[in-house]
RNA sequence: GCCAACGUAGCACAGCUGGUAGUGCGUCGGAUUUGUAAUCCGACGGUCGGGGGUUCGAGUCCCUCCGUUGGCUCCA
């Protein structure tokens, strides 16, 4: 037999025979598996049963490693069709792939119910302990249909993706097997450790036409211990979700007969969003903006130069027609159809909500004659839009039909796009810095170079997408180009954040736009004296207030920085003959601008702490006898530390200073 | 929009196979006047998401609409 040489990651060359597997290498140079559960091959993720031929380059996959993970969910999932094809016999496995968190698979089965999750769960549990060995079976494509005569999916997924004549693998544990490429664990017995989470549906291959399966959800780790952090994360994430802590923090409530999506902010929510709005306006001001105002609809005729109608119709709420036009459309007879044609071709005007801001924006830019010395002009607005999502995607504040942008238009000159772009992108840089938020991936979209979908020169493209890259660069976060990420109209930079459930969420946007200007036939005058077109760059550093706040909720914990949080101190007395005294530091605060709560109410102290703790307030003051006396307040932090008897005064300059500041957390206890 | 589950007082929840609604917190009233995570007593509060049906009788079963949640699809 011949010898190969195989070079081990510390550089050192082993020689073995050919044909020695990866698991026995393993052993061989480490005395144990250490937690191996696959190896990498020459670059390749191989099976620890995987035979070495030639001389190679190997590496263990530890399961603990992000890819040593995918490959214990892949196996999980295996295990999860095993389960429920043993408890549901006519159940047809179909795709059942690895995921960021956890894995799922797709049945065409009668619907599940969460609660059958459990028996399925041990069903797992059940076969993970047999410890089935997952071997590796090459088939040929005859073969391959046998092995899935009697399943369509599996059958499509042989037609679709091994290609005829070809063959691909299957992998076998105990009598149960599936089609699939893999690498796998050795054996189910490394798959204990595992939680059902969620059952839902989902359309066979993501196509709305075609069959409904049931889809179940998973999360896998290699040992016990990981599994309990990993649920305890998991429910630690819940309660941070923003829909709970808006509830409880009383922030904003939805209402089902104000409408689906539609935020009502409540007086606490406000004054979040209004010191955000403040926090940007300086900014805005700083960099020059220009803020404006502009109502919330527009003529559809405003719509109908914008593209925004008819094309996006179904995204928009129904266009408003006046109602004496209306009352005479209805005595005609005219059907809705009838109506909506008559828009559509411009025969009858009416009004829509604004989905966007900048036609808006663009006609404040037209109504001067605008020369180069102007530019760039940069047009600010917090501008409420609406658009028709879909009822099934609406969450939160996070995905609504109605939201405010922290919106703004830079009317600008081809050159000047790259420096415009960078200032914007600093904007979101110093907003995002500020509040903390570091998590975060920016996104540049450039065209799909096999497209013919967009408007433009391609050279003025490819000079805004080297200005969008060298933006993107300069931030030093995580980014990348995504081709065909572009709008039809110009490349944008998007920023991206993670929730606490690990969704991620678009926030912040910069794009370049060459399309609107065109439309409108934009101009300014250049030092030739000629007109040129501007170029506009749409912006909104935090996507809209809505979202931003639904994330930003959830990134503190509802534990906001002083300058943010809504009530920045709570009084509380020790008993009622404080109350005066209660009334004076809360003037002296209210003085200087502090949002201030008292509770002079009858309760104990005690009681009065558990209250009030469950809003999360900056401070709470604590005023009894000794701080009456001589004219101090007692502190008492979130985390429950205490300092007694600061001078009221000094008190009222250290809070202010930290207001000021915006610094990241209440540091006076 | 599609699939599934869910929808009981302001909030969190209980209510078995149909017999006509409970608990805790909150609120209000009374007592208490308190020094750092729940003082005691009492009261108010629900046409059980809306509408329709089955039944002698429905929070419980069926239909339908609305909403929420988890996914899918979509997102200028």
């Amino acid at each position: 037999m011949s010898l190969i040489s195989v070079t081990l990651p510390d550089g050192n060359v082993n020689e073995y025979a050919a044909g020695i597997t990866c698991s026995e290498v393993i052993i061989d140079v480490l005395g144990k598996k250490n937690g191996c559960v696959a190896a990498m091959v020459d670059g390749h993720e191989r099976d620890m049963s995987y035979q070495l031929l030639d001389s190679c380059m190997i590496e263990g996959i530890k399961a603990e490693s992000d890819a040593g993970m995918y490959i214990l969910r892949h196996s999980t999932a295996h295990l999860l069709a095993q389960a429920v094809v043993e408890l549901y016999p006519n159940a047809k496995p179909t795709i059942g792939p690895p995921v960021d968190r956890g894995f799922y698979y797709d049945f065409a089965m009668e619907p599940l119910l969460e609660s059958d999750l459990k028996a399925i769960h041990k069903k797992m549990q059940e076969i993970a302990r047999r410890n089935l060995t997952l071997e590796r079976v090459e088939l040929d494509e005859a073969e391959l249909r046998e092995h899935f005569a009697s399943n369509p999916y599996k059958l499509e997924i042989i037609e679709d993706k091994v290609g005829a004549g070809s063959g691909s693998t299957i992998y076998r544990q105990g009598d149960w097997y599936d089609l699939c490429l893999g690498p796998h664990v050795p054996s189910t017995g490394k798959l204990m450790f595992c939680k059902l989470t969620s059952v839902s549906s989902a359309y066979w291959r993501g196509d709305q036409s075609r069959e409904q399966l049931v889809r179940i959800y998973g999360i896998v780790e290699p040992t016990k211990d990981a599994l309990k952090q990993t649920l305890h994360k998991m429910e630690e994430a819940k309660k941070r979700d923003h829909r709970k802590l808006g509830k409880d923090l009383q922030l904003f409530h939805i209402d089902e007969e104000v409408g689906q999506g539609l935020i009502l902010w409540t007086p606490r929510g406000a004054i979040i969003r209004q010191e955000l709005q403040n926090f940007i306006g300086e900014h805005l001001t700083r960099q020059g903006y220009s803020q404006v105002f502009t109502p919330h609809i527009g003529k559809l005729d405003l719509y109908r130069t914008s593209g925004h109608f008819p094309y996006y119709q179904d995204s928009q709420y129904p266009p408003l027609v006046e109602k004496d036009l209306m009352r005479k459309l209805s005595e005609e007879g005219c059907s809705c159809s009838e109506l909506s044609n008559l828009m559509k071709t411009g025969d009858i005007d009416g009004y829509m909500l604004k989905p966007m801001n900048c036609p808006h924006h663009v006609k404040i830019y037209a109504s001067q004659a605008r020369s180069y010395r102007n530019l760039p002009i940069r047009l600010a607005e917090f501008g409420t839009v609406y658009r028709w999502e879909q009822s099934g995607e609406i969450s939160g504040m996070t995905r609504v039909r109605g939201f405010t942008q922290d919106d703004a238009h830079l009317f600008v000159t081809e050159e000047q796009i790259g420096q415009e772009v960078l200032g914007c992108i600093e904007l979101v840089q110093i907003i995002f810095e500020k509040l903390g938020m570091v998590d975060y991936r920016v996104r540049v979209g450039l065209r799909d170079p096999d497209s013919t979908k967009y408007v433009g020169d391609p050279d003025r493209w490819h000079k805004a997408e080297q200005a969008c890259r060298e933006a993107a660069a300069s931030l030093g976060v995580e980014w990348s180009e995504e081709e065909g990420e572009a709008a039809f109209y110009g490349p944008k930079i998007d920023f991206v954040v993670k929730d606490v459930i690990g969704r991620e969420w678009q926030l912040g946007t910069v794009q370049v736009d060459y399309n609107l200007p065109e439309r409108f036939d934009l101009t300014y005058k250049g030092s030739d004296g000629e007109l040129h077109r501007p170029v506009m760059i749409h912006r909104a550093p935090f996507g809209s207030m809505e979202r931003f706040c639904g994330v930003l909720i959830e990134h503190f914990a509802g534990r906001f920085p002083t300058w943010l949080t809504p009530t920045q101190c709570h009084i509380l007395t020790i008993s009622q003959k404080h109350t005066d005294y209660a009334n004076h530091v809360a003037a002296k605060l209210k003085e200087n601008g502090i949002r201030v709560e008292i509770d002079d109410g009858d309760d104990t102290i005690g009681k009065k702490i558990r209250t009030h703790r469950k809003l999360h307030p900056a401070y709470m003051i604590i005023l009894g006898d000794g701080e009456a006396e001589s004219n101090t307040v007692s502190l008492r932090g979130r985390n429950g530390d205490q300092i007694a008897d600061i001078p009221l005064d000094e008190f009222v300059r250290d809070i202010c200073s930290e207001i000021t500041k915006k610094s990241a957390k209440p540091s006076l206890v």
